[in-house]
DNA sequence: CATGAATGAGCCTTCATTCAT
DNA sequence: CATGAATGAAGGCTCATTCAT
């Protein structure tokens, strides 16, 4: 009656247990079906807890969604961390492609971590309250580890406008593969993107990449017009 | 600008004016909401019709979708088709210049036709039923005309997938400031984008492309590895 | 644009074709759906004609059901008459299987005919204001006929409830198979009544009454108890 | 009689005590309207319980309805079981008139069981997704066990053909109380079936089908024809 | 801590009816 | 006479949230 041991519920499962179960499962059913379209219902029935623990544990679905969108956040540059093994010192044709390979497989990557890649995605396009954080957390880090490489590239002085915009045609290659998978999968039977799929999209954007980059360097002297 | 003289009095209205009233409203909602989390009620109190009148003109909320999401269709690629001008005997980076530039238009364009863009970003990442249909009929062709492009300026004999993936790199770096938008607004603390930032973009990333594309093409003949 | 002359729709049809189509139509379809479960539109989108004209025709939807059941129980009173072609005259027994005969063909009956039982026996169960109507001017004067019939079987002075507890065994036993249709069809796999097995059906009735009329007669001098 | 201790107060009830209140609750406007002009809605307040409560315990409209079918055949076969108290052994002629009085109580009876009654009769005439379990799970045993009396009443090797109409007759007799009522009502001016009046009901059909069926038995030896 | 039951607001849809032409 | 368009009321259902235990 009183709170008096360490309560366990009937399956006897510590209640860190039962938050953890439903940030897991809110995560897939939030990066399948959406904010607006997932249910909390369909979540707890997913993961096998009473309807009433989300409010109870998250305060109520906003809550939850922040909390998984944090959580996954975690689990996805804890595995592929931005530069991939690479130092500052080494050359940033190197880092470049250490930081798209990193990218895309953060993304796109199967299993735990492409729940990451669909979740940032939606925030893109719907944005709830949770993108201000994300931006600054997640996202300006990002973009600005990718500018400093790709202004090493373009040589010197390069315009900061030449910097954002090379560095936007980087990041828009990648996430392009996130968000056009629908479209993809129905434009070239293409079901889903394995391993090496993911690497030879990798290779490709690089690639692609590095020839424009090094044309704008040479050409140019990084300088626009 | 005003509406002088065609309505008449509180009924007095063409038949065609309600059905498009609805189809105009509907199609700002849907693009800043979504599907779901646009209610008809909304769509009809904004238009100042009849909550019934959806259903007698559409026959349901997801025929008023797909009958939207076609008006807007028609009305971008009217107003910025797919050549942009150029004829098919013309050399092969201004037709891409110009292909980039009518689909950056398109998707970034102010008023009227950013609402196609959004539309499209929105089935991108949350598709409906409409997506088979809007992949088949407007995707579709779009990518085989650019993909006939990138072939040319590849040279002879690319292989497919190289034809692909550089495709899809033209696409990619396009889409990003649509569904980015949110994104580079924190970013950047930029607003919008007029019609200067909108040629600078398309500028940049035909010329990266054409880069790329072409150091592909020097390089391995168009073909990699 | 003035009412002189007698106009004509589209169709070339007159006025009262209109009118009497919906009719017809109207009948099939309550007596397949019932009234609530009917609607104007599909009688008019079947009848072929504009969803105002039953407003305009018979008031509302109500009028429109009183019509078809006057216009369906005359068409099968016409064909098929209370007394189905005896005297007075004629022996009781062979009034009474007369009757019975005309009565079950009148309600199970195919085509046109059958439409009056199931309208009938719809009201029978789910009485609409037209029910007041259709007792006096259609059952009462049936059930009257019935009995004077049946008084006459059992013999001399007869208690008043007797004749009417025969009369309505003998009415039970005819409408038996019209309203439990539904569950014949279900226990013995007999989908619809021919020709043939409604006079099977009259004919078992009428031997069935005879026989236990004539005991009620023989035994009791046609007085219970 | 009265509520005397089980309410606590306004949300005091155990949780049988809501579900079981709509059941009732519904038997009576689904009895009284029949399932298609029930709103959930009305029942929802007649019983005092929130809209959505039918949609938690019974999933949906349907669900409640089926609910409602199979409690009240409980209620009813529970007080008046087909036997109503004679055993296998007893003379057929006994066991008809059991059959027949505890049929016609069950279905005329007032208050709870007539309620029953009134379902089924509904049923009959515009049946549901239901009806099929019903004749399976109610109609088919009962039809079965008037068939084994009659059976044995028509005594030795008769036509199955004869059994079954015979049975029907029976049948017919008894329900013919049940969905005339309204017009019974209209014809004699007689109100209500009170527990004398279905007494006399009973008797007389059990007179008049072993009358009949004597006569069957005893002139062909069962056998028509 | 955790739960099953209950709530109220809101959504999409349907329908009979009316209106101006 | 007849019509297509439009209306408002209502119905079934869903959902996030809260309540008492």
């Amino acid at each position: 009656m009183f709170d008096t041991i360490k309560q366990t519920n009937v399956t006897g499962e510590t209640p860190a247990d039962t938050r953890k179960r439903i940030l897991e499962t809110a995560g897939e059913v939030f990066a399948m079906s959406g904010y607006r379209n997932t249910t909390i219902r369909e979540i707890c029935r997913s993961a096998g807890v009473n309807i009433a623990a989300v409010n109870y544990h998250f305060g109520n679905k906003e809550g939850l969604y922040l909390a998984v969108l944090k959580y996954r956040q975690e689990v996805a540059f804890r595995k592929y961390p931005l530069d991939f093994g690479t130092a500052s010192t080494d050359p940033p044709e190197e880092r470049l492609r250490a930081f798209i390979r990193s990218f895309v497989t953060r993304i796109l990557g199967e299993g735990e971590v492409s729940r990451f890649g669909r979740l940032m995605a939606r925030e893109y396009i719907e944005p709830t309250n949770a993108l201000d954080t994300v931006v600054e957390e997640t996202i300006r880090p990002l973009f600005t580890r990718l500018s400093s490489i790709v202004r090493q590239l373009l040589g010197r002085k390069p315009k900061e406008e030449t910097v954002r915009l090379c560095s936007a045609s980087v990041v828009g290659q990648c996430l392009y593969f996130l968000y056009a998978a629908p479209v993809i999968k129905r434009l070239f039977q293409q079901p889903e993107f394995g391993p090496k799929e993911i690497e030879a999209i990798a290779d490709h954007i690089a690639e692609f990449s590095l020839y424009a980059i090094g044309s704008f360097a040479v050409r140019k002297g990084g300088e626009k017009g």
